[in-house]
RNA sequence: UACCUCGUGGUGUAAUGGUAACACAGGAGAUUUUGAUUCUCUCGUUCAAGGUUCGAGUCCUUGCGAGGUAACCA
């Protein structure tokens, strides 16, 4: 074991583990993954976390690696179409490919079953004509074994009798079960004899009607991971106690093509939001929020719509590592993952959200002259732009303090501060309404310090801030959006009972109407930006027009001020 | 008062018996026509107690703590 040269890029245990199969031809080196969502939702953060895993690894591990996207659509009451077209676009925004590996856990419905048939052959399964509630009665508790059902001996004659009557639709939902017969006194609840078919008279979206029994997730799940012929199954760690279960159905039935294992990882945990499909649905249903691809929700859909990309994703999921505690992972990583991400390819450009009228009267009425802006300092090629600059402008009423707080150096009155890539100018006067709101200020430019122009003798202004000229600007609708929630776990605090609700950020969502500079007129829906010194924004892709986008906020920049 | 899993800076992770490190967050500074970015520095860590060992975050024992598990959901 001591000779393994440096192979010093660090793993996590899942990788180890299927490093350590490959270097034993286990299955002749191959790896194949899948990622198995139910079609009952939209895929969100911890799925992404999934996807980079199964999908990755097939990624990493060369000619002999594929993943599979698998539909683990074994509950008719709760599946639809629109879950799984939702589910496809997601993964492959992503950037992950399938290939031709994309398959329904409903194909293997026929071959499920007879499976179910070769287990009651061997003695290992049984038709129960217990009540749900019978048989919840006689499982035990965590502490105390279960007893046997009267069923549980019946002949094999009598069991397939049964269940190829339960198949042909003699009975009526919850009449019987077709359960494995393994032990009923183990302390895992799980091998205490579970169903692994019921009785469900309902319309599938593939399979429509016919079929009326349904194979159970623990039946159906390790068996079309054979079926595929699956290496590795990865599952977060509430399956740990099926994981017994899962190796019971493919060491029991025969013929299988593949001998897949199970591990677990932990799922993730973000602050100041949820990751579970139910409450997501409650949001939705309850029209908390617009939508699943409302820009507030953790769904894949849903940071798409507020900007985040493909890639920052993909490099949050790989800096949040892979491990089996249960943590709690902080937005801000996140965020750090997108701004990263945004900054090196995000076009600049002036947007005001909070204007404050600004009239230059030095500078000539009527004249314009446009000004040369840099396109993104990250990236010399993406060029300049000119913005037409006026003696009426905004600027942001964040940007200027009439009693200002210390350490504040943008503009004050008799201060003077930095339009950017223009000249720097001073304020002169403050104008007010009769309430006493400020309505104008009124400043002077100094032709001097125009940009490029290194005056001397002139103290050095600390203050630069961006501008939009007045007659040119755009008036744009702006989506501030914040997070969902304002505590780090809604979920965790409301309790078991509780309503998370409750914990709903109220400032979730401010809609605002901006000034911008003419040169987004153009702009497609689905872009970036970063609006300058304020943050980076997406033309949401739904409701912009061209000649009229409509921006959500992605994320804020940092702001290194702090207020003293 | 069952079983399973897990405890490393504030947070997320690495160290595979051999100098406890990286990222985020925080703090300080430099650069900066974005209080951004970039760069430098800094802060701060092995749940506890025993044991094995020349040497333990890592192995063993016990304790403590956390999460999970009793659908005809997945």
């Amino acid at each position: 074991m001591s000779d393994t040269p440096a192979a010093s890029t660090s793993q996590d245990f899942i990788r180890e583990m299927i490093a350590t199969d490959v270097a034993d031809q286990r299955n002749d080196g191959w790896v194949i993954t899948r990622f198995p969502p139910e079609p009952n939702g939209y895929l969100h953060l911890g799925h992404a976390k999934s996807i980079c895993l199964n999908f990755g690894l097939s990624e990493e591990n060369g000619p002999r690696a594929r993943c599979h996207l698998r539909f683990d659509d074994t509950n008719p009451t709760k599946e639809e179409i629109e879950y799984v077209d939702s589910i496809m676009e997601d993964v492959k925004w992503l950037g992950f490919d399938w290939g031709d590996h994309l398959f329904y856990a409903s194909d293997y419905f026929e071959k499920l079953y007879g499976f179910a048939v070769s287990l009651i052959k061997k003695g290992l399964a049984y038709v129960d004509d217990q009540t749900h509630e019978q048989m919840r009665a006689t499982r035990g508790t965590l502490t105390s074994p279960g007893t046997a059902s009267p069923y549980r001996d019946r002949s094999v004659e009598e069991n397939l009798d049964l269940f190829a009557r339960m198949r042909a639709g003699e009975f009526k939902e919850g009449e019987r079960v077709l359960r494995a017969k393994i032990d009923m006194a183990s302390p895992n609840m799980n091998m205490r004899d579970p169903a692994i078919y019921r009785i469900l008279h309902a319309h599938h979206h593939r399979t429509g009607d016919a079929w009326c029994i349904y194979p159970m997730y623990d039946y159906a799940h390790p068996l079309s991971d054979a079926l595929e012929s699956i290496t590795h199954s990865l599952c977060t760690l509430e399956f740990e106690h099926h994981r017994p279960l899962y190796e019971w159905l493919i060491a029991n039935v025969d013929g299988l093509p593949g001998q897949p294992y199970q591990r677990e990882f932990a799922r993730l945990n973000l602050t100041y939001t949820l990751m579970s499909k139910r409450k997501l649905l409650k949001l939705v249903k309850e029209g908390l929020v617009n939508g699943w691809d409302d820009p507030r929700m953790p769904t894949i859909s849903g940071i798409r719509r507020r900007g985040y990309t493909p890639e920052a994703i993909r490099s949050f999921c790989k800096i949040i590592g892979l491990t089996k505690y249960p943590s709690l992972t902080e937005l801000g990583l996140l965020e750090h993952s997108v701004r990263e991400d945004l900054n090196k390819h995000a076009q600049r450009v002036y947007a005001v959200l909070r204007p404050i009228k600004v009239v230059l009267t030095n500078y000539p009425e009527g004249q314009v002259e446009h000004v040369e802006l840099v396109n993104n300092p990250e990236n010399e090629a993406d060029g300049k732009r000119l913005v037409p600059l006026s003696r009426e402008l905004y600027i942001d009423a964040d940007d200027f303090m009439e009693t200002p707080s210390a350490g504040f150096h943008r503009l004050v009155p008799g201060g003077e501060v930095r339009l950017k890539y223009a000249f720097c100018i001073i304020c002169q006067e403050v104008i007010k309404d009769a309430d006493g709101n400020i309505t104008e200020l009124r400043c002077t430019y100094d032709d001097a310090t125009r940009h490029g122009a290194k005056p001397v003798g002139r103290p050095k202004v600390k203050g630069t801030i961006h501008w939009v000229s007045a007659a040119h600007a755009l008036d744009v609708e702006v989506r501030l959006y914040d997070k969902l929630f304002t505590v780090e776990q809604p979920d965790e605090q409301a309790g078991e009972e509780g309503d998370f609700t409750q914990f709903l950020n109220q400032e979730s969502l401010q809609i605002i109407s901006a000034k911008i500079e003419p040169s987004v007129a153009t702009a497609k829906p689905g872009s970036h930006f970063q609006f300058e010194r304020v943050g980076y924004f997406f033309t949401d892709p739904k409701d912009s027009q061209l000649g009229k986008p409509v921006f959500n906020r992605t994320v804020q920049l940092k702001d290194g001020f702090v207020k003293k």
